[in-house]
DNA sequence: CTTGGAAAGTCAACAAGGCTGACATAAAGT
DNA sequence: ACTTTATGTCAGCCTTGTTGACTTTCCAAG
């Protein structure tokens, strides 16, 4: 023993156990928030914009295309029912005139509000049961899950760009 | 000081980086599949399938249905590609003939060991990282985020029906 | 032995949210 | 003056989810 015992948490059978918690997880992570989108005309899409305009008012859409990692064109369908619908307010950039930034009106707050609580809720109970240290090894695993270009943004929030 | 410190990991500021953690490393989480299968006419549906009939050789529709929780019209469209495609063997149930209990073919384990290595690769890259205390944190946390209808979806594995 | 209900499969239609490609405009930078 | 960048938009396509309706098969209880 000794050596080989440390490594347990490596084998096939850990790490598809891992793969499986992952799965399982982010289906309930997603869960209480579609079910209150459900009673909109909005959808998973809706909700990440929301989140990063509301993590970084006044961000640019060239910012939130990266942090979101999609397409113009998605990203554009989804902010232009958020703008449409005054939940997003979309500014010409005061030193810049070609970007916009991005701002939640106050209904687009409320929204934001009643989702995130939700899922804060679920995250809470789960952090609550599982304690401070396991918190810590979650978001230690979790850092290490993303791509090294994906690390930079989860961070401070609220930066602006200069 | 003194109680309120504990509770520092239950702020909201705690929590939405939680969540952005969740968010980010579940993109990571599902990356490398994505890019295998795009050399295939697969996607994240089939990887699922294929994923839990390895894990339960032999399991029902009826059962992947239950854990993948999707509508039998979807995964039914899933599975008729992978048996189609010879990945997928379907055989009429021995006691209840009206249930089809699935396998890999070699073919099918083929693939799924090129989807699996890829994933294990990241999740194993990520425990080494960040070692065994936070693994069994990060598990902790993601069992107690789940339905927990899906807890025991998230177990032994290999369990046939009776 | 009949019948009710479960398991599975299928058809059709639709929606969300990804994607590519092409093109337009305005403004900044060189 | 020219090029590049940021944004927006149109059109079309794909995957993967949904609902609803209907059929076939077949176990099991009455």
């Amino acid at each position: 023993m000794g050596s080989g015992e440390s490594l347990l948490f490596l084998t096939d059978e850990q790490l598809r156990r891992g793969i499986e918690a992952m799965f399982f997880a982010y289906r309930g992570f997603t869960a209480d928030p579609d079910r209150i989108l459900a009673n909109y005309t909005y959808g998973r899409a809706h909700h990440r914009a929301i989140h990063f305009i509301k993590r970084s008012p006044g961000t640019t859409v060239n910012n939130l295309l990266a942090i979101l990692g999609v397409t113009k064109q998605s990203l554009n369908r989804v902010l232009r029912a958020l703008i449409e619908d005054g939940l997003v307010e979309s500014r010409v950039g005061k030193r810049d005139k070609r970007e916009r930034h991005l701002f939640l009106t106050e209904e687009g707050a409320a929204l934001e509000r009643e989702l995130s609580e939700a899922q804060r809720n679920r995250m809470r109970a789960a952090y609550r049961q599982a304690g401070p240290d396991a918190v810590a090894g979650f978001r230690a695993v979790l850092e290490q899950m993303m791509d090294p270009e994906m690390r930079k943004h989860y961070g401070t929030g609220s930066e602006q760009g200069p």
